[in-house]
RNA sequence: CGGGAUGUAGCUCAGGUUGGUAGAGCACUAGCAUGGGGUGCUAGGGGUCGCAGGUUCAAUUCCUGUCAUCCCGACCA
């Protein structure tokens, strides 16, 4: 491709709005524009890096079974009304009306549709299992879009969904697709990690997502420092065993503890460590109230309470409610005398011996708090966000933290879909089952940008050749000096048979073809300049920046090593 | 949805406090020169100052509202 005929609007100055690496250099680059808030056109460049990873997204899937086909983006409400999502997945789904006042949705997801078409197409156990993938815009109305194109309101995602007659078909399914994934992001050139995850709304259980390694993640992995166990902390069991100290309990007492509110403040003035303290947090569980108790220097995790209580909703109290339920400020809460409120409790909470809570008055709190003796909680439980530091669940090492871009998801989903949609199908004896269903996502343009946030340096990206947007960058230094400009077409036309190659004619000072080439990040970059009459060009890896001088005839030989290695 | 910030040319920003119909750099157009790391000179084009009200003889500037965008948090296949 010529520069001169494509549209590659780089920028020099880094536009006000992008905070990330990642966004910032594909608008500079020229390879995005904002249209409105997390919503983006591909531009030539970025266009062309998303076929390259669809094309590696369809040949592993292929490869693993799956087959291709396209759903609609726009979904009848019945379809959602049937399963129940329209009712819950509230305002993120996007939601208009058509002309005759009937109610769509922009898919933010196909499970619904697929469901429906197998359910009507597929009738024996004979036709399972069938894996089905589509690479589609999908929608969610995201409450804070940001990031560029990481967290999109609009972004493009490969689905897969499979169809099973029993757990073990989903099982051998669900691992090919597993590998299929992992040479996916190995073949974009992804440092990832598949960690264990919590299936959200989505229902269904094994599940594991696939995480690029990103400081600018929004997830948190929790690792083991020795083995290979990697979860999101969300997940993360607890498995600390906590010691009880065989301190006498003494007799509960309250004390004044004017305007100490946080877990710091009390502990400090009252001179115990957070450890001693049992913070007490009320939640509304399902629009239940419970009271939720952890150590002081733990933090409470909602996934778990929601797992726990099988709950679809959990929030935090607010203040107002906090006070009307149990009379006093959030600051002063504590579990002594609740009444009316079922009260959880953090295993770790069980083993704390004369310690402090909040005592449901303000400016007060109890000392030589005993559970068991001063309270009783109605379940103790693993409550709480797993720390670094903390024994890997996995009984090896220690925890660690990193964070994490969620690029792909895999889900035993079960019969959660088949059976509210009612899909069934006639087993061997005639009887009629549930299908058994597994989904399987692959965030494409979140992958884009995750190769882009990872693979750049101070000038520009530097894209890995399996999804570079061309695999050489040519430039004519002086396209008006004859010899520059003569050999530089007649390599252009020769290189272009066997290489992506895009091509700068363009009138513009060498300097600012050379910024816009580093900005731009094709591997291989090659330039023609003075020594054109000699037959002499000049190649430049971009990576290392290493530059070689070249006979025209010993080239291709040149860049396909570059490439290759 | 809560907190914060910002909306002036395609981009990055000044101007505003002290109201008087708008500027710089880059980009763009034309010409000349230049031609290996964002070149120089000359001459140009381009803005309902986010939008709507209000105050005023007069509002980009002051006031109110609203919308948009970004950041933090909450939220989130």
């Amino acid at each position: 491709m010529r520069q001169s005929m494509t549209l590659i609007p780089t920028l020099r100055e880094v536009p006000a709005d992008a905070d990330v690496k990642s966004h910032q250099l594909l608008l500079r680059a020229g390879f995005i524009r904002q249209n409105a808030s997390g919503v983006y056109s591909y531009l030539p460049l970025a266009k062309r890096v998303l076929v390259k990873i669809e094309a590696i997204v369809r040949e592993e899937m292929d490869k693993a079974g799956a087959v291709e086909l396209l759903m609609p983006a726009l979904q009848q409400a019945e379809l959602w009304q049937e399963s129940g999502r329209w009712y819950s997945y509230g305002p993120e789904l996007m939601r208009l009306k058509d002309r005759h006042e009937r109610e769509f949705a922009l898919g933010a997801t196909h499970e619904e549709v697929i469901t429906s078409l197998v359910r009507d197409e597929v009738k024996s156990y004979k036709r399972l299992p069938l894996t089905l993938y589509q690479i589609q815009t999908k929608f969610r109305d995201e409450k804070r879009p940001r990031f560029g194109l990481l967290r999109g309101r609009e972004f493009i995602m490969k689905d897969a969904y499979s169809f099973h007659s029993s757990p073990e078909s989903l099982a051998d399914v669900y691992e090919r697709i597993f590998t299929a994934y992992s040479n996916i992001f190995a073949r974009c050139g992804l440092n990832y990690r598949a960690v264990i995850a919590d299936s959200g709304a989505m229902g269904g259980k094994d599940t594991l997502e696939f995480m690029v390694l990103s400081d600018i993640g929004e997830d948190t992995i929790a690792y083991s420092d020795t083995s290979s166990y990697a979860a999101n902390i969300e997940m993360a069991p607890v498995v600390a065993a906590y010691e009880k100290s065989d301190e006498a309990p003494r007799n509960l007492e309250k004390v004044k503890t004017e305007n100490q509110k946080t877990i710091a403040e009390v502990s400090s003035f009252l001179q115990v460590n957070e450890m001693q303290c049992i913070k007490s947090l009320l939640f509304k569980i399902d629009g239940r109230p419970v009271l939720v108790l952890v150590r002081g220097d733990h933090e409470v995790n909602d996934i778990k309470l929601k797992n726990l209580f099988e709950a679809t909703t959990v929030e935090l109290a607010e203040a107002g409610e906090t006070k009307e339920i149990l009379g006093c400020e959030v600051g002063s809460v504590g579990p002594i005398g609740v009444k009316d409120v079922e009260i959880i409790a953090d295993d770790a909470v069980k083993s704390i011996v004369n310690g402090v809570c909040g005592a449901n008055e303000e400016h007060y709190h109890y000392v030589n708090v005993n559970p068991e003796k001063d309270f009783e909680a109605g379940r103790y439980a693993d409550v709480r966000f797993i720390q670094e530091g903390d024994p890997s669940p996995d009984g090896q090492g220690n925890i660690l933290f990193a964070k994490g871009i969620e690029v792909g998801h895999v889900f035993k989903l079960g019969t959660r879909y088949s059976e509210a949609m009612d899909a069934v199908y006639l087993d061997e004896n005639g009887k009629s089952q549930p299908m058994i269903m597994g989904c399987y996502g692959i965030g494409v343009s979140r992958t884009l940008a995750a190769v882009a946030e990872q693979f750049n340096d101070d000038k520009g990206f530097v894209w890995p050749a399996a999804v570079a947007p061309y695999k050489v960058h040519l430039i004519a230094v002086n396209p008006k000096d004859e010899a520059q400009s003569s050999l530089s077409e007649e390599l252009y036309e020769a290189l272009g048979k066997n290489y992506e190659i895009l091509f700068d004619d363009r009138h513009e000072r060498a300097g600012v073809k050379f910024a816009d080439a580093d900005l731009i990040g094709i591997p291989v970059r090659v330039t023609v300049g003075k020594k054109a009459a000699d037959g002499i060009v000049e190649v430049k890896n971009r990576k290392t920046g290493e530059v070689l001088e070249v006979q025209t005839n010993s080239l291709a030989d040149t860049i396909k090593s570059l490439l290759g290695s």
